[in-house]
RNA sequence: GGCGCCUUCGUCAAGUGGUUAAGACACCGCCCUCUCACGGCGGGUUCAAGGGUUCGAAUCCCUUAGGCGUCACCA
């Protein structure tokens, strides 16, 4: 059997939409698991959209997605280049001979002039009016010898229907006076789209298309193009768009209204990178068991083309949330307090052990990176007092109450020495016993002076060791001044 | 507008003529608990609408509606 080989062929845009790395995802993992070829194809045959860098982009974007290709631009392969801007000379090649057999030709016509100014009626060509379809060969050679610039375009059946094959979708047809005679060749010597990207995966050997929906309607104008040529056509696998669902509920294809949605905006919201991957394969694919969690090896070896799905999905980034979160409590704490690390906001730089210590509390408590700013602020600076906070009902906590209760606290606590977690739960609980008050009357109004909140990550214990032993009786002291204060 | 694609809980989805219509996220409740989480248990919510075909339809056919895409010297 024919070795499966896939690509994916981004444009450079220095962008990677969540639904574009989807498409190499899907790809990739298609080719892998039939033990055939990825490529990384570049068409940047569009000069005026060349951003500086995006190639290098992509190729960073991939190897963090750990999608990693077998052929493409710095990675080798038989095909090279793999830079469409680097095969003029070949589809000049293949344009020419398509002129050649009558399949194609050239046009004069002045930009766009024709197709801008034609009436409605026009319009059922398709948007140009085929002025140049029948030019004699004394008017072409003519404008030839003036310098004319020209275009090549696809010359289209009149009459007649195309019918593609599609694995999603099925027969697709589509009436042949639907079809423009698109452009194949620009007029400065770049091919367009549709036309190199016949042309490449043709001379690659690229057994299986996998592309966004957007392109089944013009597949037929490819198929077009293998036919004329006498190529063998490609498997089509048109991919369901991602979509985003606003706020006013409407859904619409993933944009930015939507928030965060190209892979690096994911990874500096503080999502994991496998998470996303994860998450993006099982949005418009299924394992056809009950798993969520899959590694890339086993994505690879689960990946089958019939559990994917030829309707839309909208991403939701609060399963993403939850998926990351799966990925935070299997880490360790170490691990996790290194791939935090800037989100610490440099806490606790010099102390690994308690770095460590707040990543285990955390690692339970955010779904990314980017909630724990604001959920450790309160530990490098005490938020404001306020009385309300002394008085919890379901606790039996009052202002006056707690004085009593944070005054001997503090005394027990300045004659710990070893200022250890397991340390401060033996006094406090020996505090409490001793008391015989609930743990939950004794802690509340620990932690509101401790830390200003009613609610923290973790409990007094580990405050106090994080807070450390200075800190922590100095941020009780002034919560007893701040109570006193206030009786009188 | 023409053409094309799509339509099972709020979301991801299983399902291919006979099921109490899985499972997951989210939501709600309870338990655990010094707060918040984690964990455990339980709950509500779905076949776009209307016609057929059939003993029987989420599954097959038709119509309608809605959503999305496409109609570039962009990909």
């Amino acid at each position: 059997m024919e070795k499966v080989r896939t690509r994916f062929a981004p444009s450079p845009t220095g962008y990677m939409h969540i639904g574009n790395l989807r498409t190499a995802l899907y790809a990739y993992l298609f080719a892998k698991s039939q033990h055939g070829d990825f490529i990384l194809r570049i068409e940047d045959t569009d000069r005026a959209r060349y951003v500086a860098d995006a190639v290098e982009f992509i190729k960073n974007t991939l190897a963090a997605a750990k999608i990693i290709p077998d052929e493409g631009p710095g990675f080798g392969g038989n095909f090279a280049p793999y830079i469409q801007s680097e095969r003029m000379d070949i589809y000049k090649k293949y344009a020419e001979e398509l002129v050649e057999s009558g399949h194609a030709y050239r046009c004069f016509c002045n930009h766009g002039e024709e197709k801008n100014s034609a009436p409605d009626d026009e319009k059922k060509f398709g948007g140009y009016n085929r002025h140049c379809r029948e030019l004699s060969p004394e008017e072409i050679e003519k404008n030839l010898s003036e310098g004319k610039p020209y275009v090549i375009r696809q010359k289209m059946p009149l009459a007649g229907e195309t019918t593609f094959f599609d694995v999603l979708h099925g027969n697709i047809t589509i009436s042949n006076s639907e079809l423009e005679d698109q452009i194949l060749l620009k007029s400065d010597g770049m091919p367009t789209y549709n036309f190199a990207n016949v042309v490449d995966d043709h001379l690659m050997e690229v057994t299986h298309i996998i592309r966004g929906t957007e392109f089944i309607t013009s597949t037929p104008k490819h198929v077009l193009l293998y036919e004329f040529f006498g190529w063998e056509i490609p498997k089509f696998i048109h991919l369901a768009p991602v979509m985003g669902k606003a706020e006013d509920g409407t859904v619409s294809k993933l944009s930015k209204r939507h928030g965060a949605t190209s892979f690096n905006d994911l990874i500096e919201a503080g999502y994991l990178p496998e998470a996303i991957t994860n998450y993006v394969a099982l949005l418009g694919w299924n394992p056809k068991s009950n798993q969520e969690i899959f590694s890339m090896p086993e994505l690879i070896e689960k990946f089958s083309l019939d559990g994917l799905s030829n309707s839309p999905s909208v991403f939701d980034y609060n399963k993403l949330g939850w998926m990351n979160g799966e990925y935070f409590k299997a880490m360790s704490d170490e691990d996790f307090a290194k791939s935090a690390e800037k989100f610490f906001c440099g806490l606790y730089e010099n102390s690994p052990e308690k770095k460590n210590y707040l990543a285990g509390i955390l690692k339970t408590r955010v779904s990314r990176f980017g909630e724990i700013p604001d959920m450790i602020k309160f530990l490098e600076t005490m938020p404001p007092l306020d009385v309300e906070l002394f008085t919890n009902k379901r606790n039996k906590v009052t202002p006056e109450k707690s004085v009593a209760i944070i005054e001997p606290a503090v005394e027990i606590f300045s004659g710990i020495e070893n200022w250890t977690p397991d340390e401060l739960n033996e006094k406090i609980s020996a505090f409490v016993e001793k008391t015989g008050l609930k743990i939950g009357t004794i802690m509340w109004p620990l932690r509101i002076a401790l830390s200003g909140q009613k609610v923290t990550p973790g409990g007094v214990t580990e405050i106090l060791y994080l807070l450390g032993k200075e800190k922590s009786l100095e941020r009780l002291n002034s919560g007893l001044n701040f109570l006193k204060n206030i009786s009188d």
